[in-house]
DNA sequence: GATGCTGACTGAACCGGATAAGCTGAGCCA
DNA sequence: TGGCTCAGCTTATCCGGTTCAGTCAGCATC
């Protein structure tokens, strides 16, 4: 089956290439019974423009790039990622364009793909995920002028258009509300420490402890790995004074979190609450369904998408705040038994 | 910053495109010397050529695309896909080739995606997943003759190049392996009934049933979901001939039963053996953690990928049976108490 | 010294669109 | 009737690669 190209179009209509070019892009230069008769027949023969020929002489690939930095076993674990590809889709294919993905290993394998995909002219524009601290990418994207948005932040950013939630109000609401409930003695599981919404949240976390006066409120760290989660949370039930609420920087370590009070001989929520970071049918899979802190991230990936486009369509890069984690209470959460 | 081309590197090394072409290309008809010089000047102005340049004169999208067909909200949840991706990720970008992603709503979508990246030259082939019996999608790319590989079967994908699993085989395994630990009554948790591969688990479940004669052994029908296994595993353990063991058919709704039992005061695997198939890091989560069917779905996509592009550099469509899924005993299985 | 041959390279066409510039005929007005 | 405008087209050029048909120097051959 051979592939039409705008050249068939035209010599079935009668015209030539150019007066199809201006019909089907909605250009003046035809008149409507023209525009019609040629949108007809293009329907007909079933055309779609070459990405490869407007791409050349457009200067514009039609394309994002999505470049992930997991390795490849622990990418899968967390459902982060699929619901963000899932809403930044939504709104790219609603606007024709099209994503582009690359697993990679590290940043520099990160920036090296941002290079070449600069090169190839094979992106308009990037998505940068796990914003870090001093993040090398951030100075490469902006020498490249490659247009890019951010998703973490505020902060860090430079130039770059950037894109999050607030972190920091997200944890002080459910700080307050543990100890709304009677726990005095809360911890956290964080996540990797030089990621950037890791400091904030660390950060947010001291800031309540010293309002609320928790002298006993703790910060361990892991790396969002549910075996990281584990051993965390084995440590913290080990100590004398063990807590009575932890909070987990994502659903999986909270879910290993709660397998290993259950494996303890703990109960949840009597002995220990637990709350999760980035709700997901995960924290509802299990007994006790888990008090979670959630937003809709298909719609955070959409409004992404939505400010990359804006930002390869030359509006200045803005710096947005969405829409804030909401605390949604579960079985996991209730007063601490000792009180 | 402006992007090299190849009348750049031409004017610099002080020869013709053609020329550059050929020395980029490793074809003859450059001298050695002026290909290194040529090949220098290049790395040294950090020259990419243009993906759309490229894919316009040689017909060829040097992309090979992946249509996922579930809704937002679900998508995330199965780490399969992330896994899968992630190892076709790791052949493409080996072979340098992107990889394009569109998650569409239903098969009707899908073709259509199918149709507009054909139209488009966006992709050189297209990976399938979840084959189902009698799938519209196998005849709508016979039609188009846009190379392809069917991640299912084995059968009922037509003419087009298939990898699979042998379920069969490893579903026959682990009821075997109950029936060895002294269950009789063993039940099944299937996915959706029109998935090729749940037909044919379905199938051997049947057979291994007729052959060991497992009167009681059944089969009920899920999604896939968290909510329908936990609403089927609820079902089964309320009847009053209850199961001893059951078997999932995804990882998600075997988390969901253990809750389930837990939450009706069963013990696992005490009162109740449990096994999941796709084994992932949420089996080795929960408590007791899950025995699990589990393979390397990074190679499998790795394996697909380099089928997929074997078909689109002409090779004819094989019919590939990948590693068999390996059963993994964990805690969730023991003998039945009450043998 | 004319001929053939080969290696090294150039020039131009081509892929399939977008688009600026040019052309044509109808309609209008003076 | 000639000149003007303008809608409605056509033609030509460009995007940045690949590739094919030449060109030309240098060398061997008879």
């Amino acid at each position: 089956m051979k592939r039409p190209t705008i050249a068939d179009v035209a010599q079935r209509a009668g015209v030539s290439k150019g007066a199809v070019s201006y019909a089907l892009n909605g250009q003046p230069g035809v008149s409507e019974a023209t525009r019609q008769r040629i949108l007809a027949i293009a329907t007909e023969i079933g055309f779609s423009p070459s990405s490869a020929a407007r791409a050349l002489s457009a200067a514009a690939a039609g394309a994002i790039g999505l470049a992930l930095c997991r390795p490849a076993r622990t990418l899968g674990v967390e459902p982060f990622f699929m619901a963000l590809i899932s809403g930044v889709e939504a709104e790219l294919s609603a606007r024709s364009y099209a994503l582009t993905l690359q697993v990679v290993a590290d940043h520099d394998a990160e920036i090296a793909v941002y290079r070449r995909w600069w090169g190839e002219r094979r992106v308009d524009g990037v998505l940068v995920c796990d914003l870090r601290t001093d993040d090398r990418r951030i100075p490469a994207l902006e020498q490249l002028q490659l247009p890019a948005v951010v998703i973490g932040g505020p902060g860090g950013t430079g130039e770059l258009a950037s894109l999050w939630s607030d972190d920091a109000a997200a944890l002080t609401e459910t700080v307050e509300y543990l100890v709304a409930l009677g726990h005095r003695r809360i911890a956290r599981v964080a996540g990797l420490p030089d990621l950037r919404h890791t400091e904030i949240r660390t950060d947010a976390f001291a800031a309540v402890r010293q309002r609320l006066g928790l002298a006993d409120a703790v910060t361990v760290w892991s790396d969002y790995t549910g075996e990281e989660g584990a051993r965390a949370t084995r440590r913290l039930l080990s100590s004398a004074q063990r807590p009575t609420a932890v909070i987990y920087d994502n659903d999986v370590m909270a879910i290993a979190g709660l397998s290993v009070a259950q494996e303890m001989g703990l109960t949840v929520p009597g002995d220990l609450s637990i709350v999760a970071w980035d709700d997901s049918p995960l924290c509802r899979l299990v007994h006790p369904p888990l008090t979670a802190l959630g937003r809709d991230i298909p719609a955070y990936g959409a409004h992404a998408a939505r400010q990359l486009l804006a930002v390869v369509a030359g509006q200045p890069a803005g710096r947005v705040q969405d829409e804030t984690p909401h605390l949604t209470p579960r079985g996991s959460t209730a007063p601490p038994r000792d009180r």
